[in-house]
DNA sequence: TGTTAACACGAAAACGTTTTCGTTGCGAAT
DNA sequence: ATTCGCAACGAAAACGTTTTCGTGTTAACA
């Protein structure tokens, strides 16, 4: 077993100094061209490769981006993620994640671990718990010492930081119009509690489509869950409340749903209760994912665009750490005045499958 | 904004030597407790934190692990990275993650890129096309340099390191045998390819089930899907083949499926022809991922423990991580008999949902 | 009073790079 | 013969730590 080579090993094997050796590598032509010669063949003979934290040490630049989010097993983020890692390695740099699991403490223990020189700048959506308690101190905090962070999907008008989010507001709108002029006349909203941000966006925008059309919303027509409850491993909850609101609101035609497990739950739900899809009742989701795509009827959805969120957050950073660099200076003033961050809205897109005519 | 402080700037502040600084910071007794006291009260009001890359460089290991894995956008590899994720963290780890897109190329790159320093070992699953191309230089190469390597679920035993991997084999046999016990007379079976080794053992599972239990195998009950189309974006392809296939084989009443898209998709068809799950017909997956739990009818699957795997994964590599710092000499000489690597199998289970009686 | 031991601290090396600034030797120009 | 300039290379600093090995001061002891 052989341990990596370094420069000062072929230095030393050469009988010549670390600075030949590195100047020959970079192909200065300070060096003989002999001198390079000889060395280059050395160091591809020990497949010499330079050493990427003596690196990062030297340029206080890791090359490096990391990567916040509340959970992993989970069809949108992966889709960013991958988005992210895309781009990151396009432009030459490694992306490192961790998962803060919707809980505010392991998003600062995170953030803590990964803020001190591991990473350039941070690319994150915020926990659950971090949205109720309001506390983003940690994200200030990151900021000042000089480190970007790019937020995404679930961001927050308190932190000045670059953000990529979908109009969550205006694909609720899109979606439940259609829904309208499908046919629909009673649409029932199947959402969350409020305080996620998306969610109580994605509710005004259906209460904002109802009332274009000039139709009144009622309040029965709206169900929502609690998600404090693990909804995930107890679906009879999540059918059983279900049940409920489809026998209450028996002249119930349409259902736009906040997200995609809601959306499916709904329509199995629905079957069972004898309704037809879309005869009976349509169904529009939130968020396209993998059990949209499968689901029988298969489910139309306002996609989010996962990957290409993350393409942009990616680009986004980078872009702003590219910036640090070259002109430095300029940077630091600039930065003061906050109207320079960017707010980038990815469009969604209705994706439309068989659970709506 | 103020950037991170140093030692080196508490040293100055302090009118000490960057020495006494480190060692206040330590608690290490050769420093007076006036001086350690006021080091720490300054270091703690300006919130030092060491730098992690000074850190990582002169202790020659970044405390780092990195993950390679064909596709994130994935429910079983994303439970992988959750389980990784969890141990790492626990036992003060960071990940980074590359993907290799099942490509041989990428998968290469990627591993050049992170085995120069960035990370002290590979935990990772073998892409399509190097198991095709039989090409595992790449692998020999990392670990003959002194990094680790643990293999997950696509391993081979071409190369000498620990490996985690699903009893393919007893899953798949336990599930046919699982259809035969509830009445099915005629089992399909829907598979990959054989170059993927999963893929392989879990048809001869099939095989050995059926033999177990006296059935003759039927080749016409076996439906081998070519995967290097993009199944993924064209399901149509799938379901046609799968309807073919259905109308040749009437009288068949069971689906062994070596994955949950195959499964789902089976379901989908099968009801399409009339057939009622699970009377008519039953089936079971492979891989317990979203799309099991929540079809319609919900699908029997053979589970992995995906995240299980991933924190025997992980507790394997730092395990050999930690061995390696402890007893350096005693370990290079052990890690000369191959004996040495453990192969951990991790027990399937098979979760019984509503396709199959 | 001279020796010693403990105490409190600093200097310097090391990890692996890159880069700036010498320094040496030598041929050419004056 | 002296100066100049250039070619080819080396020394050293710097990035931020930790740790080993001094070193100076003081107090205790013979």
């Amino acid at each position: 077993m052989k341990r990596k080579i370094t420069l000062k090993q072929i230095a030393r094997e050469l009988d010549v100094s670390i600075s030949t050796v590195s100047k020959a590598l970079s192909n200065s032509k300070e060096i003989s061209e002999d001198t390079t010669q000889k060395i280059q063949a050395f160091a591809k003979l020990y497949n010499y490769k330079p050493n990427n934290i003596a690196l990062s040490l030297k340029n206080r630049k890791t090359k490096t981006i990391g990567i916040l989010i509340p959970e992993i097993v989970h069809h949108f983020f992966s889709t960013v993620i991958r988005g992210i890692e895309l781009i990151a390695n396009r432009r030459g740099y490694n992306v490192i994640v961790g998962l803060s699991n919707e809980s505010f403490t392991k998003e600062i223990i995170n953030m803590e671990m990964l803020a001190n020189g591991s990473i350039d700048g941070f690319i994150l959506s915020i926990s659950k718990e971090t949205l109720l308690k309001q506390d983003y101190h940690h994200f200030h905090a990151t900021i000042n010492q000089g480190m970007p962070i790019v937020m995404f999907d679930r961001v927050v008008s308190e932190v000045d930081c670059d953000k990529v989010i979908v109009d969550d507001f205006t694909g609720a709108v899109k979606a439940v119009k259609k829904l309208i002029d499908s046919g629909c006349k009673r649409i029932g909203l199947i959402t969350t509690m409020d305080y996620v941000s998306v969610g109580k966006l994605r509710t005004q925008g259906y209460l904002e489509a109802l009332e274009d059309r000039g139709v009144v919303a009622d309040s029965n027509l709206i169900l929502k869950i609690d998600d404090s409850l693990d909804v995930e491993n107890h679906l009879e909850i999540l059918e059983n409340e279900m049940t409920q609101f489809f026998k209450v609101n028996e002249t119930i035609d349409g259902i736009f749903a906040v997200n995609e497990l809601y959306a499916v739950t709904a329509m199995k739900v629905a079957k069972r209760l004898g309704l037809q899809i879309p005869n009976d009742i349509q169904v529009i989701g939130f968020t396209d994912g993998v059990l949209s795509k499968h689901a029988t009827p298969s489910l139309t959805t306002v996609s989010q665009h996962g990957q290409k969120m993350g393409e942009q957050a990616a680009n986004l950073l980078i872009d702003r750490l590219e910036a640090i660099d070259t002109e430095s200076e300029q940077y630091f003033t600039n930065n003061e005045r906050k109207s320079d961050f960017i707010k980038m809205v990815i469009e969604t897109e209705i994706i439309e499958r068989e659970s709506t005519k």
